[in-house]
DNA sequence: TTCTAAGCCAATCACCGAACTCACT
DNA sequence: AGTGAGTTCGGTGATTGGCTTAGAA
């Protein structure tokens, strides 16, 4: 007597045309959207897992309940940071939010371990796409090599 | 491998990063973009972005999930559950922002505190 | 810009939250609640049709592992086997909502 | 004690990233 | 010039459930 009905997981609630609910829901203009599913809002489970089993001992246990949570924490953490960093970028007229944004936001919200760790990151991720791209012109357009203008060696 | 050494132990794990690996990454970019792009205010997105957000996903899941286990083994249990996460977000007021997604009364075990 | 506190609000305590996060917690609610009606209320089973047809048809060990497909002989193989608190001085107060 | 539920396994296929084009600055 | 949103495309790791028993109750 197995329901056939679980074929269509979200579909289902946009093909249904019931009365949803009768709470106070008055500040929703009209249903103008698509049903979001969990892949559209979550990251995947099986990515949370491995990272959260990095700091739990090796032989300990963790609940589907925990899992769910944190997967839901995670994306409520990248929305409010993000929140914060475009504000701040619309706020300087400027419609790319940035690397710099994220820092800003991060230390505006009281996330103030992450700065320094997340600065370097980003410094060396730049420091990583300018000298492939200079490497890749060079090998590229090395006719003249009189020219050692663009060549920079930032190393420590 | 406590939460005192947390933060400096993940600034000394970046320091000794030679080049970033923009390639494999543990958490999907694309997957971190479109839950930013989930903001109605977000416009445009720089590439660094999600990269940022895929480092800073890794370390909020290791602290929250460390600090949650605290209280696991203080209850004596080997099995991390929901309410053990909920007490560590109570407990540190860098998490309050999450007051919504698991609100205080989900604390079952009573705390001694009242 | 300050908020409209509704005060007395039957047994719903004022609850103090990190003053850097509060106002932007209040954003998101805002925000969250604008996507409430595009989220279903609960989560589903499985998240792909087919990759549960696929897991239901799998070849299975004993243990119910899955098992490899290309081995289906079943007889030969079996296997053994610290507590902070909300600074009062720059604390702001949440009403739950 | 009772009995719920988490880990275990690996094959498909949805989705991620790379490579484009186009628009904008 | 440089950079990001939209495609498209191919390669690949996240998804996935039955049974055992750890361990929550």
């Amino acid at each position: 007597m197995s329901n056939s009905e679980d074929s269509q997981q979200y579909i289902s609630d946009i093909l249904v045309k019931e009365e949803d609910e009768a709470s106070g829901d008055e500040s929703d203009k009209q249903d103008h959207g698509i049903m979001l599913r969990e892949q559209d809002r979550f990251l995947p489970i099986c990515n949370i897992i491995k990272i959260m089993k990095v700091p739990v001992p090796q032989n300990g246990k963790i609940a589907k309940d925990a899992r769910e949570c944190i997967q839901e924490c995670v994306s409520e953490f990248i929305s409010f940071i993000s929140s914060e960093a475009i504000e701040r970028s619309v706020a300087e007229n400027r419609k790319t939010v940035n690397g710099d944004d994220l820092l800003v936001a991060f230390s505006n919200l009281g996330f103030d371990n992450y700065v320094e760790p997340l600065s370097v990151y980003l410094q060396k991720y730049r420091e990583s796409n300018k000298s492939d791209r200079n490497l890749f012109l060079d090998t590229n357009f090395i006719q003249n090599e009189d020219s050692a203008t663009t060549n920079d060696n930032v190393k420590q | 491998p406590t939460i005192d050494n947390f933060w400096p132990n993940i600034l000394q794990e970046v320091n000794g990063i030679g080049q970033v690996d923009a390639k494999h990454q543990v958490l999907p970019l694309a997957r971190i973009k479109k839950i930013m792009k989930l903001d109605e205010n977000a416009k445009m997105i720089a590439g660094e972005a999600p990269l940022l957000f895929a480092k800073a996903c890794e370390y909020f899941i290791q602290e929250l999930t460390m600090r949650a286990w605290v209280h696991t083994e203080e209850s004596r249990r080997r099995t991390l559950q929901r309410s053990d996460i909920a007490q560590a977000i109570a407990n540190y007021d860098q998490f309050d922002f999450l007051i919504d997604i698991v609100p205080r009364e989900e604390i079952k075990p009573s705390p001694s505190s009242s | 810009s300050e908020d409209e506190n509704s005060k007395g609000e039957a047994d719903e305590e004022p609850l103090y939250v990190n003053a850097k996060q509060y106002k932007r917690i209040l954003i998101r609610r805002q925000a969250r609640a604008k996507l409430e009606s595009r989220i279903p209320k609960e989560r589903c089973k499985y998240l792909h049709e087919s990759r549960h047809r696929h897991a239901m048809n799998r070849a299975r060990g004993e243990g119910g592992r899955f098992h490899s497909a290309q081995e289906k002989g079943d007889s030969s193989g079996l296997d053994g086997g610290g507590s902070l608190q909300m600074a009062p001085s720059g604390g702001a107060t949440l009403s739950r909502g």
